[in-house]
DNA sequence: ATGGCAATGTTTCATTGA
């Protein structure tokens, strides 16, 4: 099994290199962030055509997820948001593909230290929290993805010490990493050797992809029942180039 | 040196992202 993650900045202006890039790598699973699309306007019969179903939650303008996935894979139990959390923003989605959960999430960038943004999402990522201990709790083969917006450790970002403290890099948003590691979960880029300085999110300004000055903000976490399975985590930094790219590269876990 | 780019709707700018 193919499991992959990916931010695409807008499904509507991404679609045509979202199905290129299906069509290239047919993953089995994929979590899509900010779509900025309404269910409504979701492109579930350009999908269908691809071979993809779509579980959608989505809104105008900012956030949205989605699962996709490929063929007559059984989807079950599908559930929007966190619990116990009251929230406009669609942020997350979660489902049951083949016996595995899977769970999509955007999670808030969080602008500044200083600001109101950084509190609601210290906030969405405790209540975050609480929602993967009881999925944990109830499926042995877990996996978390999505656009964790956190840079977790040092080498997952370009410039350490310019990021130390700042956003996506704080003390507190790695302690909420720490305590995602510690209900059970592995991230499964780390399972491997990887080559140093690998990113995932690259500013669109300052030439900063050329330079190659990124964050590792996109993660596949997975539960030890599967990571026992899991046989190689890639970032497909090359989805970064050419005509139209998302700020974000495709996260691909692959499964025995 | 706090800018730079991209997407969106409220569109000819303001807001947000990371």
């Amino acid at each position: 099994m193919k499991l992959a993650t990916w931010n695409v900045n807008s499904l509507n202006v991404r679609l045509p290199r979202l199905l290129a890039w299906l069509a290239g790598h047919a993953p089995d699973v994929v979590c899509l962030q900010e779509t900025k699309l309404e269910d409504a306007r979701f492109p579930h019969r350009e999908l269908e055509d691809a071979g993809y179903a779509a579980q959608a939650s989505g809104q105008k303008t900012y956030n949205g997820v989605a699962i996709l996935t490929r063929g007559e894979r059984v989807v079950t139990d599908v559930s929007v948001g966190l619990r116990g959390f009251d929230d406009d923003q669609k942020r997350l989605i979660a489902a049951t593909v083949d016996g595995v959960r899977v769970v999509c999430a955007y999670v808030p960038n969080g602008q500044s230290v200083d600001s109101d943004k950084y509190a609601y999402k210290l906030r969405w990522c405790e209540a975050a929290t609480a929602t993967l201990r009881d999925e944990l709790a109830r499926h042995r083969e877990l996996a978390f993805c999505g656009d964790l917006n956190i840079a977790p450790e040092e080498r997952d970002v370009h410039d350490p010490a310019a990021w130390e403290g700042q956003v996506l890099f704080s003390a507190p948003e790695r302690e909420v990493f720490a305590r995602w590691v510690a209900l059970g979960l592995e991230d499964s880029f780390r399972l491997f050797d990887q080559p140093p300085k690998t990113f995932s999110w690259w500013d669109y300004r300052m030439l900063a992809f050329p330079k190659n000055r990124g964050l590792r903000i996109d993660h596949i976490l997975v539960s030890r029942a599967l990571a026992s399975r899991c046989r190689a985590c890639t970032i497909d930094r090359g989805e970064r180039k050419g005509e139209k790219p998302s700020d974000h590269a495709p996260v691909i876990a692959e499964f025995a």
